[in-house]
DNA sequence: TCGATCAATGTAAGCGCTTACATGGAATTC
DNA sequence: GAATTCCATGTAAGCGCTTACATTGATCGA
C-alpha cells in the first residue's frame, strides 16, 4: 500500500513524456494503469461490479474518481453492440400532447436505466425517414414512432436491421407491428354522433393535412361515417386544412365563415385549433356556442379553462406514453412479443357545444 | 463489367460460408468488397466525395445501395473524434417556450448539417449534471444549457473535456461562458414599475422555486427592486412558490386569496401560471382585472387569447434559439470565440392589468 | 496431501470506421 | 524521353471499449 502510494506520488512529480499528465481525456487504460489492474477488470467494475472483489473495486473506483474518468459511449456501443438507448420520433415538440406523452415515456424508460433520444420530424415523411436511419445508425435499441402510415420500405428496413419498434397514437390490430393507442375513427365518430344528436346538420371541420397523417384521416373518416349514418349528405361537411397553432385555428375559422353557408358547428382536429377558432369567433363578434359551436380533440389543460370550456375527446396521453415504453422495453429485452394495446378515450361534453 | 456482373450473380447463387449473405448488417468492408475497392475509398466516397474519381464513386454508391448499407455512427465517432452532434438540456419539454426555442435551435443546426440531441432535466440539478455527462460521453461537439446557475465543477468538467457550451435564457456579461438571453431582472422590474405606476401597492407573485433557478430568482429580485424604489415595504410582497402548469397556477392563486390581506395584483412567473390564476379567479367569482389584476411572462400565444388578454413580457424565444445555435456552431468550429448576446424583451400591456 | 473446482483477474481479439502515409501510374515539364 | 509532380487509391494503425478464453491462486473434499 505504502509502496504504491509512494510510487504514484513520484509519478505525479516526475512526469516522463510517455505517461505525462497531458489534457487528453482519460481512458479505461489510464484508469487500469493507475489502479494497477487490467482494462478488463476496470470494465467489469463499471458494468458488472459483482464480478469483481470488493478490494479491487474500491481501488478501481478511486482511480476513476482521481482521473475524472467518464466512459466513451461510442466505444462502448461499438464493442458491446447495444446502447441502452431508445429513440423516439414525434411530429413536433411544439404540441403539448406529444411533449406530455414523451415525458411519461421518458420517465418510464429512465426507471429501467434506458436513455431516450428524441427527434422531431415536423410532420414531414422524408425527414422522419432520415431520422429513423440516423437513430438506427446511432445504435438505438428500439424506436417509438407516431402513427402507422409510412412507406413499407421503412418497416422492412427496420426489420432487417433488427430494431424493434412500437407505433403509438393508433390502435390497429391489423398492423404487423405493435401499436399502442386509441381508435381515432371511433373516437371522433362518437363525438360527431353527439354533435349530430344535438341537432347539428351543417358541419365544418378544421383538420391537419390528412394525406400523410393517419390520425387526421381517421378522424375525418369518423365524422363522415357519423353523418352518413344520420343520413346527412356529405356535401354538408366543409373541410378546411390548417397547420398546428392557435393563430392557425383562427385563420381557418375565418375561411369557414367566408363560405356562403355558415355551419352551426366547427369540429377541430385538436384543442389548440379549437381554442384558436373560439378566440377568433369571439373577436369577430360571434357568440360561442349560441352562434356557433366548437369542439376539440385531446382534452389538454387549456380545454378546461377556455371560455367557454371546450367539448372535446379526452385522451390519456401520459398513460399512452408509459405503455409505449413498457412495450418497447419488453421488445428490446425480447421478454415477449408485444401485441397491440388499446387506450380508451372518452367524451368531455362542455359548454362550447350546445343544441342547435 | 460483364465479368463482374457474372461474378456477383454466381456469388449470390453459390454462397460459401465465409461470404454468406447472412443477415448481419453490412459494413464498410462489405461495400468495399462488392465494389472491389479498399475500405478507405468507400469511406472517402461517403465523407469527401470529391477526393474520389467519378467512376469509382458511381461503383461504390451502387454497392452501397445494393447492400442497403448505413454507416455505423458509433464507429465513425470513435475513429473521427467528432460527431456533428450538439446536445441541449432543457428543464422540461412540457413548457412551450422551451419547445419553441428548441425548435428554432434545431432548425438552425439542421441548416449546418448538425444533429441535435435533447434531454430534459425536470428542473433537477442532479439530473442535469448526469445528462451533461451523458452528452459528453456520447461525444456531443457542443452543448446548450438553460440558465447560468450550476455547480462550478460542471463548468470545469466541460472545459477540461474541451466541450464548448452556450448558456441561454440569461444575459450575463460577468459569466465566463457565452450567454444568450435577456436580463430577467430588468425585464421583470420594468413590468413591476408599470404595475406600481398604475397604483398597485399590495403585490403577490407566483414563482417557480428560485433556489436553483436563476431566471426565477432574478425576476423576483426585479419585483423587489421596483417596490423598494417606489418606497413600498417588502412586507407588502407575498410570494407563493408553484410548479409549472395551469392547474398549479390556479392552486397558487387560492393560496394567495386565503391570506388575510388580499393583494390587488398577482404577478406570475410565466404566462401559463397566469392563465391558470385568471381561470381560477373567475371560477371563484372574482372579476379580472376589476377585483384583481394578473400579469404573466413570456408572451406565448395563449396570452393573447386569454380572457381578459394577459399583460406580460414579450420574449422572442425563437430568435434566442436561433442565436444560440449560431453561437454554438461558431464555437465548435472555433471560428471565433463568442461573447454574450442580448435579446431584447418588451412589455405587452393588455387588459388583465388595470389601474388600482 | 493432492488434484479438482472455482472465483478473480489477465490477455488479446475484435467492434466498424477514419486517416496518415505509402504506392503507383498518368500528366506535366523541359 | 526522362524527371517531376500530382492525383487516385491502397495499406494498416489505431479510436476506447467489451468479452471469450486463458491463467492463476485459493479452497475443498477425499
Amino acid at each position: 500500500m505504502k509502496c504504491n502510494d509512494l510510487g504514484n506520488r513520484i509519478k505525479n512529480l516526475v512526469m516522463t513524456t510517455d505517461e505525462a499528465n497531458n489534457d487528453r481525456t482519460p481512458t479505461l487504460a489510464d484508469v487500469a494503469r493507475l489502479a494497477k489492474v487490467s482494462t478488463a477488470t476496470v470494465s467489469r467494475c463499471l458494468n458488472s461490479p459483482d464480478q469483481v472483489i470488493e478490494k479491487t473495486r474500491t481501488k478501481v473506483l478511486a482511480a476513476v474518481r482521481e482521473l475524472g474518468y467518464a466512459p466513451n459511449f461510442n466505444a462502448r456501443a461499438l464493442a458491446a453492440k447495444h446502447t441502452n438507448t431508445i429513440g423516439a420520433i414525434i411530429p413536433t415538440m411544439e404540441n403539448a400532447i406529444f411533449a406530455r406523452a414523451l415525458q411519461a415515456f421518458q420517465e418510464e424508460l429512465g426507471g429501467s436505466g434506458v436513455t431516450l433520444l428524441v427527434a422531431s420530424s415536423s410532420y414531414r415523411a422524408d425527414l422522419e425517414e432520415e431520422q429513423i436511419r440516423t437513430l438506427v445508425s446511432r445504435g438505438a435499441d428500439g424506436i417509438l414512432l407516431i402513427g402507422y402510415h409510412r412507406d413499407p420500405k421503412i418497416y422492412e428496413f427496420l426489420q432487417r436491421q433488427g430494431v424493434p419498434i412500437v407505433v403509438a397514437w393508433v390502435f390497429d390490430p391489423q398492423a404487423d407491428v405493435p401499436t399502442v393507442g386509441f381508435d381515432n375513427f371511433t373516437a371522433m365518430k362518437a363525438l360527431a354522433d353527439q354533435v349530430i344528436s344535438m341537432g347539428h346538420r351543417r358541419i365544418a371541420t378544421i383538420t391537419a393535412n390528412p394525406e400523410y397523417n393517419d390520425r387526421a384521416s381517421e378522424r375525418l373518416r369518423g365524422i363522415r361515417a357519423a353523418m352518413s349514418e344520420a343520413g346527412i349528405s356529405a356535401t354538408d361537411l366543409s373541410i378546411v386544412e390548417s397547420a398546428y397553432g392557435i393563430d392557425e385555428g383562427g385563420k381557418a375559422l375565418e375561411q369557414i365563415l367566408a363560405q356562403t353557408v355558415r355551419p352551426s358547428v366547427v369540429m377541430c382536429g385538436n384543442d389548440v385549433l379549437a381554442v384558436g377558432a373560439i378566440a377568433r369567433a369571439k373577436e369577430l363578434g360571434l357568440r360561442v356556442p349560441e352562434d356557433i359551436s366548437v369542439t376539440g380533440f385531446d382534452d389538454i389543460e387549456i380545454a378546461k379553462i377556455s371560455s367557454p370550456p371546450l367539448t372535446t375527446v379526452h385522451v390519456p396521453h401520459r398513460r399512452m406514453g408509459k405503455e409505449a415504453a413498457r412495450m418497447l422495453i419488453n421488445l428490446v429485452n425480447a421478454t415477449k412479443d408485444q401485441k397491440n394495446t388499446l387506450i380508451e378515450t372518452s367524451l368531455k361534453i362542455r359548454s362550447s357545444l350546445s343544441k342547435r
